[in-house]
DNA sequence: GATTAGCACTCAGTAAATATGAGTGCTAAT
DNA sequence: ATTAGCACTCATATTTACTGAGTGCTAATC
């Protein structure tokens, strides 16, 4: 267990390094106005720190460092997760109100005016359109043999594809399909339509034998319509600003991971459910981002849960902020009404 | 005017540097088996290179490296810029329609393989939807006040916006606007929308005063729908691998440029149309891009004029490579018929 | 007159040698 | 229990010397 001196300048060790980035000494530690004891006592606190595996020493003759036992210590003890200071969480939601009402938009400035808060680098996952009911399909011709596939989900979002058939289309058959799809899959959410269309195939075949060809060609290009979940980068730039990413072996890692679109929508997808949640350097588990911490959470808009919001700086990153302003914005998205 | 002799030794210490991207010495060249001249013959003509501005050294006793106008020589009189190979050629579009039918998975499959046959950043330009007809508007209604506004090009293209009503929609209203708009609209270039329809509001105004208000907005959001054009990145991790972008100074502008997007559009939209154009370090008059050199082209799909692809590199660029494979690659598209 | 050998000179890059100073651990005094 | 004092460590900066690739010029050669 620390005593209260101890755990005071643990404090000190971390909110300085965070600062300056720089080993912190114990003549520095003894110059604080809430630490009036000798550098020497105080050398004897970090000794024992430093035993506890809470900091460590680059090299002999340099101050010490958190470690990251030191970092989730701090993470877990001396940052308080839930204040909220209502007048600041007000104006947050007005300047995300005020640049638009469509969903979209929105994330993406969250994500941004998140990244602007803290200069650290945000990622956004939008709303994830498996959830999205379907409120219409349609079928828009081209020319005779193509024509674009449109799906409609009941929060507004588009999806479409184009489709080539290996016949003209049939402007009737065409309609009858379009008109059997919208009967039986209105409400259905987009992650169960290949689902439930399955269900209904076998009824059709039945109805429609001669003309089954071409009612499954257009069936099927409805279901592989892809549903990407829409990915929002904010602040990358902000990675150049942090001084352990100023050499190319830090940074070069970090940017190319950071561009692999897809694979940090696996990453935030498979992120634990979770309100607001802070991993420290090689917890997440990866290589790219070990000496990175990510503050992520789950956010609603307008009540309905919706996506991911996630947070990355280096290790190093000031934890009572960060966690402060994401509370703070993900606060001001559940409270956002979509309409008006 | 050049020598024989110095043409050969300029060509081959570009031939060299490209490689190298070491200076190149008078010792170095005369080992070479096409040049059998001594080191000092070597060294006059290098002085008479210099006195012309075509090479330069970095200081007193490094070898030569080619300056700007030397690459402009080089681009201009030593690479030839309309060697097809057909047989490769064909391999390129066969890899392309492997891919995809759709033409904006088509463009960004042809920026990765250009990117890949190269190891330079390329930029394309998707479809300029501007061009692009309407071939249909919609609205589909999400609640009492809130649509969907769909508009969809003889290209397949689709673009959307949630729009918010004032007041409740009316369904009939809402039929007879939508079909007052393609009725006129059909077929007009996106680019125009605005324009056409500021010609028929005054007609509309007098045939259906009262609901004037709700039609013109409806009308009006239809307008605002946005026609971004669509950009890809292809090989962004290219750029770490070259010599002269290992040091933060040089790599952090050009990483910071590529990642604007929209400026990165503007800068296309901008260039000169031209089958392909060679633009060679600061001639390109972006600070990013002092130490690259450009190749772009516009390219057509389908027999259609289409948009542009770039390929950016240092200045230190394979020319004659790079030029000759950007070639291919839009022959390749040109020759890309879309249906089937 | 064009080419080449020879040589003094230049200068970036590297390596070894030295100095600096921030910080530590330990011991003895308070 | 705290603090002053001191020897020791080690990353970093500075100096110095050395190396070698490359040049420009001159004089000899073809």
């Amino acid at each position: 267990m620390l005593t209260e001196r101890q755990l005071l300048i643990l404090r000190a060790i971390i909110d300085d390094y965070i600062q300056t980035a720089q080993p912190v000494g114990s003549r520095t530690l003894s110059k604080r106005d809430d630490l009036s004891f000798s550098s020497a006592t105080i050398r004897n606190d970090m000794a024992d720190l430093e035993d506890m595996g809470l900091i460590e020493k680059p090299h002999t003759s340099a101050g010490r460092i958190p470690s990251e036992v030191g970092y989730r210590y701090y993470v877990d003890h001396l940052v308080e997760t839930k204040i909220i200071d209502e007048r600041e969480t007000y104006r947050l939601g007005e300047r995300l109100r005020a640049s638009a009402q469509e969903s979209e938009v929105l994330i993406r400035q969250a994500a941004d005016l998140l990244s602007d808060l803290t200069n650290y680098t945000t990622v956004a996952l939008g709303p994830n359109s498996q959830m999205n009911r379907l409120a219409r399909i349609d079928l828009m011709p081209l020319d005779e043999r193509r024509g674009v596939v449109l799906i409609v989900t009941d929060q507004g979002h588009v999806e479409h594809r184009t489709v080539v058939f290996d016949s003209p289309m049939a402007p009737d058959l065409v309609e009858q399909t379009i008109r059997f799809l919208n009967d039986r899959l209105k409400g259905t959410p987009l992650g169960q339509l290949k689902f439930r269309i399955g269900e209904e195939v076998a009824k059709l075949r039945l109805a429609h034998q001669e003309q089954f060809e071409f009612m499954m060609q257009l069936i099927q290009s409805t279901v592989e319509v892809q549903h990407p979940a829409s990915l929002y980068l904010g602040g990358k730039k902000n990675i150049f600003n942090q001084p352990e990413f100023q050499t190319l072996d830090t940074l070069r890692p970090f940017l190319e991971w950071i561009d692999e679109q897809e694979r940090l929508t696996d990453w935030l997808e498979s992120l634990p459910n979770r309100e607001i949640y802070v991993s420290i350097g090689s917890e997440n588990g990866i290589v790219a981002l070990q000496n990175c911490s990510v503050i992520t959470s789950d956010y609603t808009l307008d009540g309905k849960t919706f996506g991911t919001i996630a947070m990355i700086g280096p290790t190093r990153m000031d934890y009572r902020h960060g966690v402060q302003m994401m509370g703070q914005i993900i606060e001001a998205l559940r409270r956002t009404k979509l309409e008006e």
